[in-house]
DNA sequence: TTAATACATAGATAATTATCTATGTGAGGT
DNA sequence: ACCTCACATAGATAATTATCTATGTATTAA
């Protein structure tokens, strides 16, 4: 994962919204109309959000029917991880 | 660390300069006019860049004569981790 | 097939941001 | 005192973004 890809999540999680929404799915795979219900914003608005996490990476879109499931990419989120850690753990 | 200094951080990091900077300066304090020697923008959007980076709280500045250091916090930095292990390591 | 539900897309707008040029400030050197 | 260097601040501008309303598109139910 390069210097882009990983501003491209930051910039993501860069939103209170959608870091909220992130803290959401860590807890499991949710339904748009249940994300929806937690926050003030409209329908399209959320809409917006979930297509900014899903082209960084780091959520992952399921249709089923009528609705839309998010949830975490693991395999993303493991590699985000990995270049903050290594970034990150030679200062103190 | 709350939701919105998490959010702050991210938004900081969500700049690919910035990320740039923040990668340069884990390897150990830098000056300001050794940041700029790296990239292709001008002094005053460096120090645009680092005033940014220093109110999320991620980065700190010492001014030694006509020199500003900029170096990591390394408290920010740990608290900032601690949050996203905890909100992402409960997935996959 | 008609209607309703769940969501996405289009387009507009106001707010934010990244960048620049110009200028101010403070420290050192001569 | 004057100049230079290192940096910050002010102000302008173009680009990006967050949000909305309006509308389109599947899918399901009646």
């Amino acid at each position: 994962m390069n210097n882009i890809e990983v501003s491209m999540i930051c910039k993501a999680l860069g939103d209170s919204n959608r870091l909220q929404i992130v803290c959401m799915l860590a807890d499991g795979e949710k339904c748009a109309c249940k994300l929806l219900e937690k926050f003030e914003i409209t329908q399209p608005t959320l809409s917006h959000h979930m297509k900014i996490l899903c082209e960084c990476g780091l959520v992952e879109a399921r249709k089923e029917g009528k609705w839309s499931h998010y949830s975490i990419n693991g395999k993303t989120l493991a590699e985000f991880k990995k270049f903050m850690d290594e970034m990150l753990c030679g200062d103190e």
